[in-house]
RNA sequence: CGCGGGGUGGAGCAGCCUGGUAGCUCGUCAGGCUCAUAACCUGAAGGUCGUAGGUUCAAAUCCUACCCCCGCAACCA
């Protein structure tokens, strides 16, 4: 089986992550732990964005070098994933010497092979935000608004990479791939968007900064009095830091190929221009084949109270704060169950606990809780067959959530996946009812039908743990934990009848608590 | 005519691509159970699926027009 390359958005190293950083974080880590449980051998590339105008402006005001800076802000995102138990297996830091070279061999070979040009551009500057202007910045007047100090006609030689040559290729790719059944873009509503973007391409990508405004960045290898522009430098990393790459045109890419191409998660925001233009044009410019320009996964965003998250509105989610008061695994339940892959959704700290409370304590939690007791108290804890009637309904319906589970993760809808899980967890509360084991556990003829009902009980549970395990990893591990299973937790053991007849279960201990305390709504 | 998304019982959402019992969580009301983390189960009330047309035996789902809300067009996931 190929192995699985999945990447995410490298983040700009501007200011401390905020919960939409670490959604899409978890996103990726669940779908890379998903393949892991498949047994295939993944590859999950994450990482920073530590260059450009932003980072430089930052460093400055704090007077510190630009290196220091973004040194702290990137500790805080290592930080978080840490403690968010995203298992990524290479990072992808922009400072790093690899990727550095690897950027300034790509802008070689372009040059060499006539992609890249020079030339001089006039337009209208900011003196005091650094920054040429276009028309958007106009306000309603059609003139620049004194917020940008004084604005001056600026002349400047830059480097351009050809882009708008290959307008029809992408045109065609797109469609292409649509024709096929497997769009570029995921979900597909953001084809449409993509293509009229794309229909609208004209003009280069101005890919260079003179050193004089701008030093943060990487060095043109031809040309030392430029620096890299961000988008060309960042998109880079997608195969800068996968082993086996090397630019030159000719080179041996045979190791690379095993992992290419990748899935790259991002954002809806920075789908167009960047990744739905920029990037796949510049793989075609570094000979990637058609069939090799890599799928791109969009998700929405969490917006709070219905507005959209901004620093300017100050009403970012700290998702390190979250994790510590509510631990990361409720973090990653409610970011994953609470939200259509795609689409935007609204964050609410009452909607976390309330998930939390209703999903994972009363119904999954609760549900192992009982199964135990049960067995405990009716059969020292060991289970046995009993008799097949139930057996056969509880293989039934294992069956049928896991595969509905599978059907979702391989479209991304990782919240249908978790509602199947949680599914066989409500027909287990049902069965509980239905056959009331201590009703039948007094009555010694149905012996084997309350031995049936209990290890269907089990058994479902550990499915459900093996299920939940990409998103909750250590809950799952927590669930098997008490169900004394000791083999490994993978997709083999989703086959209903992996428990063994006298099979000994462990003593139950609450595995989600409640979350009691009063939570104040979350202010817009 | 810039581009895109959304409008589904009190709240938040799924379903729409591949028409055919309108589903989920919360809330409300009533009942049941006692193994369990005051958890669990059942039932009820509550929706003309934004509006108006069209296609069809059949439309939340496809087509057309319109209304309303939101986002993007910046190196903010």
């Amino acid at each position: 089986m190929k192995p699985f390359f999945i990447t995410t958005a490298i983040d700009y190293t501007n200011g401390a992550p905020h919960i939409g950083h670490a959604y899409e974080k978890v996103l990726a880590d669940v779908v890379a732990r998903y393949h892991r449980l498949k047994g295939r051998e993944v590859y999950f590339l994450t990482g920073v964005d530590q260059h450009g105008q932003k980072v430089q402006q930052s460093a400055e005001k704090m007077s510190v070098a630009p290196k220091e800076f973004v040194d702290g802000i990137t500790a805080k995102f290592v930080a978080l994933w840490e403690k968010l138990d995203i298992t990524y297996d290479a990072w992808a830091a922009t400072t790093d010497p690899r990727h550095t070279a690897c950027v300034q061999k790509i802008l070689t070979r372009l040059n060499a092979e006539g992609q890249i040009y020079k030339d001089k551009r006039g337009g209208f500057y900011s003196v005091r935000q650094e920054q040429f202007l276009t028309d958007k910045e106009r306000n309603e007047a059609g003139e620049f608004g004194p917020e940008w100090g004084e604005v001056e006609f600026r002349e400047e030689e830059n480097y351009y990479f050809k882009l708008a040559e290959h307008k029809q290729w992408l045109l065609d790719l797109i469609d292409g791939r649509s024709a096929a059944g497997t769009p570029l873009v995921v979900p597909d509503f953001r084809v449409a968007e993509l293509r009229n973007a794309v229909e609208k391409l004209e003009g280069d990508l101005c890919i260079s900064r003179p050193k004089s405004r701008l030093a943060w960045g990487i060095e043109f290898p031809f040309d030392p009095d430029f620096v890299t522009y961000v988008w060309f430098d960042a998109l880079v990393n997608y195969i800068s830091f996968v082993p086996g790459y090397d630019p030159t045109a000719g080179a041996d890419l045979a190791e690379f190929r095993k992992w290419w191409p990748a899935v790259h998660v991002i954002g809806k925001d920075i789908l167009i221009p960047a990744h739905g233009v920029y990037w796949p044009i510049m793989l075609k410019g570094l000979g990637f084949a058609d069939e090799e320009i890599p799928p791109l996964l969009v998700h929405g965003w969490w917006n709070i109270a219905g507005a959209k998250m901004s620093k300017s509105l100050g009403n970012s989610v700290d998702p390190d704060a979250l994790a510590d008061k509510y631990g990361a695994e409720a973090l990653r339940y409610y970011v994953m169950s609470d939200i259509t892959t795609g689409r935007d959704a609204d964050f609410s700290e009452e909607r976390l606990v309330q998930r939390y409370n209703t999903d994972l304590a009363n119904s999954l939690g609760n549900l192992l809780n009982r199964t135990l007791s049960m067995t405990a108290k009716y059969r020292e804890g060991v289970l046995a067959l009993g008799d097949e009637g139930t057996r056969e309904r509880g293989d039934a319906a294992s069956t049928e959530a896991v595969k509905v589970y599978v059907s979702a993760l391989d479209r991304f809808a990782v919240d249908t996946a978790l509602e199947a899980a949680g599914s066989l967890a409500t027909w287990c509360n049902g069965l509980v009812e239905e056959t009331a084991p201590w009703k039948i556990a007094k009555d010694p003829a149905q012996a084997a039908k309350l031995d049936s009902v209990l290890y269907t009980l089990a058994e479902s549970l550990r499915i459900i743990a093996v299920l939940i395990s990409p998103v909750l990893p250590k809950a799952a591990a927590g669930i098997l934990a008490q169900l004394q299973w000791e083999k490994p937790c993978s997709w083999n053991e989703t086959r209903w009848g992996g428990l063994p007849n006298g099979h000994q279960l462990g003593k139950p201990s609450p595995l989600f608590p409640r979350i009691e305390a009063e939570v104040k709504p979350t202010e817009g």
